[in-house]
DNA sequence: TGGTTGACGTGGT
DNA sequence: GACCACGCCAACC
């Protein structure tokens, strides 16, 4: 089988992490990379969002590792992200957010 | 086939 | 604590 539709994709595995993030908590593009065994492809995340947007993924709740909305430019809404987050009882300084480290969620928790 | 990209992370200064 | 430079690896053109 040539790349048979049964193996799923790099982006579907994060697809699956953020989809499993719980209401009220964020995580990182690094959380989600290691947890999928690739670590040092963090970046590989954040890409995999970019085509998470025909999908229902939360892409919101994943924010980089100082807890900055680095994805909020690839949002509909510059401030939609912010407004999905603070929807959620999460606060923000400008775009940094202030609860970040309290509502961390490791998705190896799960 | 090869080079560039990319919503990051880490280490060093 | 802030800023700069390098690395990572998969997908895209």
């Amino acid at each position: 089988m040539t790349k048979a539709s049964n193996e799923i994709s790099f982006f579907e595995r994060c697809y699956e992490v953020v989809l499993r993030i719980p209401c009220g908590k964020v995580t990182t593009y690094g959380a989600i990379a290691k947890y999928l065994g690739t670590a040092g492809s963090s970046r590989m995340v954040g890409w995999a969002m970019n085509n998470s947007h025909d999908k229902n993924i939360p892409s919101h709740r994943v924010v980089n590792r100082v807890g900055l909305l680095t994805g909020k430019h690839h949002f509909p809404g510059i401030n939609l992200m912010k407004e999905l987050l603070e929807n959620e009882g999460h606060t923000f300084s400008g775009d940094k957010l202030l609860n970040f480290k309290d509502v961390f969620w490791d998705p190896s928790e799960s």
